[in-house]
DNA sequence: TTGGAAAGTCAACAAGGCTGACATAAACTG
DNA sequence: CAGTTTATGTCAGCCTTGTTGACTTTCCAA
């Protein structure tokens, strides 16, 4: 147990992690692993539509964002156009989407989910605070605010920026 | 801020969590982009060989546990073998990874890392290492035991095993 | 000894990434 | 106003990595 665990040493004042390979090894493990957990409910639910993950995530931020355009969408998700049309194309045949033309610019394309996009979205997103929520509960309050801070740390920078980008923070 | 974060409220002696659907969004989200985060060095090193996440998964389970059989390897990965033989098919032929008949059962392939393939390995897990390493140290150490803990939580029950299944546990 | 189970391989298909080329419309710029 | 840039969409084709189905070899137990 001593070995397996970070240790913490206080020197100058400042507190300094000492992690071996292993310890680091097991922190990688435990993404890999956890994400399958954390993709697992939707990607159930996702299955009886005959959809994937893609459109998942574009389910996802266009709620998170209603009104948010293509180009917006797709520096959030990090793929190309022809990949986040096909899957955009599909949605709006389907009825789960609606794509308007912009006002001010008409250029662009504003997404909106429609009832029954916003209806799926319940039914992804349920399934994943759920799983989230229970995870919470039985590590307690001190280890979620542990957890988002890595995170947070793991992003991209450019990919901070999408993260906060809804709150209450400038810009 | 204080609208941003779980609260927590002491009651019967346990400590409560109440956790709002957009707290829960936001752990959503910090998966998802620190997940990409996780991904991007060693892919980014993949590239160059033609490879893919499948063969670093791969190269990563067998360094872990050499001698490990395909069966073995099917069921970490959670991917069918032929799904994973075709992975296994090319590290082979480029000299990555040797596979030796089982001696007791002849059915059984057993997988080690070539010399190339171990380089490979050190190469891909110290990208990551580092990625995970900056982002402990940035957190600190309570930050790093709480992420450990929410992410074992978010685990499968049957992931977790494979987790485990390489200390000092029983069996 | 024979039939079933288990391990692995081959073939073919689908989802969802990618690049490249090109079209259209709108906005911007000199 | 002409030319360029921007936002979006589309077609074609490729790659990785998942899938299912069919098959071989090997092992083991009745």
């Amino acid at each position: 147990m001593a070995d397996r665990n970070a240790t913490t040493v206080m020197g100058r004042g400042e507190s300094l992690l000492f992690l071996t390979d292993d310890q680091l090894r097991r922190g990688i493990e435990a993404m890999f692993f956890a994400y399958r957990g954390f993709t697992a409910d939707p990607d159930r639910i996702l299955q009886d539509y005959g959809y994937g993950r893609a459109h998942h995530r574009a389910i996802h931020f266009i709620n998170r964002t209603p009104g948010t355009t293509v180009n917006n969408l797709l520096s959030i998700l990090g793929v190309t156009k022809q990949s986040l049309n096909r899957v955009l194309r599909t949605l709006v045949e389907d009825d789960l989407v609606e794509s308007r033309v912009g006002t001010r610019d008409k250029r662009e394309r504003h997404l909106f989910l429609t009832p029954k996009g916003a209806a799926l979205e319940r039914a992804l997103s349920e399934a994943q605070r759920n799983r989230m929520r229970d995870a919470y509960r039985a590590a307690g309050p001190e280890a979620v605010a542990g957890f988002r801070t890595v995170l947070e740390q793991m992003m991209n920078q450019e990919m901070r920026r999408h993260y906060l980008d809804d709150g209450d923070g400038p810009r």
